[in-house]
DNA sequence: CGGGTAGTACTACGTCGCGTAGAGGGCAGA
DNA sequence: TCTGCCCTCTACGCGACGTAGTACTACCCG
């Protein structure tokens, strides 16, 4: 996998907090704060297709856009890549689990309880 | 942070296999398999310390490498960015958490056990 | 039927990070 | 003093990304 630039994460993070896909149109339209013109929108989507972030279907003339997976997975993706980087990777994971805040541990500790109850 | 290079992540690993800090000629000596001109190792050697991966010490006319930070910590620290990304951080932590394989499970559930009990 | 509108595909340009390395300067030993 | 090693500075090519223009097509409205 590749990371995502600005506007790319920008953009997914649009399509993740809906659950509809959406239009070029629409997405560009909830990038209020900048002032993109149309076709950069359309540009960025077509890239984010093209490395398998997004899907997109027809809609009369227009495409709609959904992401191909959950932000939760891309993220635990990312760390799982994060962890391939290492040699030794139960020492890495030892450090990760030390240095995640407290209330973070509970969570990752009951995530785990869970998964060895079933 | 910011991610490293492929290059960089080459020499990174060298300097994290040592445990004294190296010259840049050693450093491009254990680059074996390829043929890098000297300044090009000083190059990426200059800029990881820039960007606060390496620190080096004067050893006559030459600097000494060392890394700032273990291995596993600039792993961790690379999983916990990954999570920033994320507006749920538990729900991409549980994600993970089901991710990884059952030893590293294994490997998680332990470490926070011995967090626990301090 | 003709024009504005929306939508697409293709192309392009500037910037930045990184791999790569040359040029030039200084110091130390033969 | 000559030679070589090491440093600093500068630079070039490429690919990624932000950004957008141009050109073509399909509709709807009057």
């Amino acid at each position: 996998m590749k990371g995502l630039g600005e506007l790319e994460r920008t953009i997914m993070d649009i399509l993740w907090a809906q659950n509809a896909p959406l239009t070029a149109r629409e997405v560009g339209r909830l990038i209020a704060d900048r002032d993109l013109a149309p076709t950069t929108v359309m540009t960025v989507l077509d890239r984010l297709t093209r490395k398998g972030f997004l899907t997109r279907t027809r809609d009369g003339r227009a495409w709609r856009y959904a992401p191909g997976a959950s932000r939760d997975a891309y993220v635990a993706e990312l760390m799982l890549e994060a962890l391939d980087m290492t040699g030794d990777r139960s020492a890495a994971l030892t450090r990760f689990a030390q240095t995640v805040s407290g209330p973070e541990a509970e969570i990752l500790r009951k995530a785990l309880t869970e998964l060895e109850e079933e």
